[in-house]
DNA sequence: TGGCTTATACTTATCCTGAGCATAATCGGA
DNA sequence: TCCGATTATGCTCAGGATAAGTATAAGCCA
């Protein structure tokens, strides 16, 4: 078995692969979650991770600012991917997905660059629950998803399913789950309901609205707004996203944008407040109808003063 | 700027790198957390990533079915790596790993197999605060960092970094919090006070206690355990460690274990029975001082009735 | 039997959360 | 000038979750 401990470090060309490196660039506009695209709206910002770059955020800076003219802020990285399946062509030799999340605002796309600012409800409209389940979706999701879930062979497959289905899609009186986003992606792409599905060899059907994009990119897009929706809950990263001063309302319209569901006002307002997550910065919003609002800033000492937990045990003094 | 656009999928020579697989296996064994470690406890499993595999996950267990005959179940993704600075070496082309977190029981290791199950506090002495501080370290670890914090230039970066010691390593009065592993591990690191920085060219002192590890393979374990200790908190992972039929102090034990701090008893046990996830098998513990404890078995069925949530938002019905 | 150990049930005070009511401040017409 | 629409902001209240501790049960062993 020592053998087997000897590792072949050489850049042999049998095991070398590329890595791609691919960016899920964030904003918020006026209550709208954004995504930075390139190449028609159908691609995330990408290039290959090469020789020169020093490591795998700069190589994915650099090729961001390079597509885009936008540089990058804030910066996490979210998953790698290598499924030869997805992408067909057994053939070809590894090609590794390397993808990060990145926070920051809308500006103007600069001249010469063929990168746009999409709403990201236009890939996922399943996902906006604001506004309850958008009138396109309706009719046809849950008839969808039951046909799905009828076609299988046994009943005990037919049921699990739709237990699936109902869970990840809160149907059957269960709860919506913002956070379920990737699991609602690969259920669609595996139910055949999604135009990638189709183009990866699934029977042609009606598909469901929703945009579709090249590769996994859309994919890699769930992954993104998922990891977004279960951070926002822990972790003060929606200010990242806001505008130097801003009102409580602009806040709380921006959480549920990237939520996709309302919340309690008065509720929130208190949460916020009760962490210190803000100041007041004394000046008053203008520009707005009913009663003008207090203007507040984030408090960026919380970041130094405090390392958040986030605690579920039931942990001893002693 | 379309020209940026054009990606080399090509794999030219230029833009090929390696990708390693390295794996974080855990078990934990009559309260005592464990790693699977290989060439003398001082590595994780791990090897490239080739061209036979048909996926990152399947490559993985390849190897470390290889290198330890040990099998792989529950099986999450960590983080991928590839600072060329920390290797050495700037010639050599990029090496990228992406390392994984594996969940299971410790079993004999196999004839002819050169790994073994290596206590994980063994690596992290600092970690394990169940007794407190442990008495290695109770004296110098405070000490050495609050050197470290004198040692900077100017008295604005020693209070920074004092304020980062005391954050991270709980000094000052503040809480200690267990999910840090990885802050901890890179603060120790920036300070030299770890074997691995005297390695890539820190000063060379008096290091703290805690086995070193070759490469970035301490790290990774770092990022490992972080992982662990914060999903245990909202994903019932406990049970791929524990075997069929357990008492509830042999969970608390374990939960323990992990975490590295004791959990108040009472109150754990009703967490566990109020989330519904055991139900009693009807026997009764033997071999044990004290009175038998009733044995208990994972209610699987959890994973399909609920898709666990963990809102922190404030949200509206209407 | 009494003492040691662990299991398990119950109590208490406090804090957090969801939900809603009430009032304040501004604007635009009637 | 007053009313209605609209948003901001303060406050209450009930129910549930949490931290901590007390009390009792059930084994073993000397």
């Amino acid at each position: 078995m020592a053998g087997a401990l000897k590792k072949d470090r050489a850049t042999g060309a049998a095991n070398a692969v590329t890595a791609d490196l691919v960016a899920v660039l964030v904003a918020v506009t006026e209550g709208e979650p954004k995504i930075m695209t390139i190449a028609n709206d159908g691609a995330l910002p990408s290039g290959p991770f090469e020789f020169a770059h020093r490591s795998l955020q700069s190589g994915l800076r650099a090729w961001v600012e390079a597509q885009t003219g936008h540089p990058l802020g804030y910066v996490e990285q979210l998953y790698t991917f290598a499924d030869r399946g997805r992408t067909g062509d057994a053939k070809s030799p590894h090609s590794i997905s390397i993808s990060y999340l990145g926070l920051t605002r809308e500006d103007k796309v600069g001249q010469g660059f063929e990168a746009h600012w999409s709403g990201w409800y236009e890939y996922f409209p399943w996902e906006d629950r604001r506004a309850g389940l958008p009138a396109s979706l309706a009719k046809t999701l849950a008839s969808r998803l039951r046909a799905w879930a009828k076609s299988a062979e046994t009943t005990g497959l037919q049921r699990q399913r739709w237990q699936r289905a109902a869970i990840t899609f809160g149907l059957d009186d269960r709860e919506w789950n913002e956070e379920l986003v990737l699991q609602r992606y690969e259920l669609l792409y595996e139910a055949g309901l999604i135009p990638e599905a189709v183009r990866d060899g699934a029977a042609a059907t009606t598909v469901i609205p929703g945009k579709p994009m090249t590769g996994d990119h859309r994919r890699i897009l769930a992954t993104g707004i998922a990891r977004l929706r279960a951070k926002i809950k822990y972790r003060p990263v929606v200010f990242e996203l806001m505008p130097a001063e801003f009102t409580l309302l602009q806040l709380q319209r921006s959480v549920e944008a990237l939520a996709g569901r309302l919340v309690h006002k008065q509720n929130f307002r208190r949460l916020i407040e009760q962490q210190q997550l803000v100041e007041e910065t004394g000046a008053i919003a203008t520009e707005a109808v009913g009663r003008p609002a207090k203007l507040f800033r984030f408090r960026h000492g919380v970041l130094a003063e405090r390392a958040i937990a986030g605690t579920k045990l039931p942990l001893s003094r002693t």
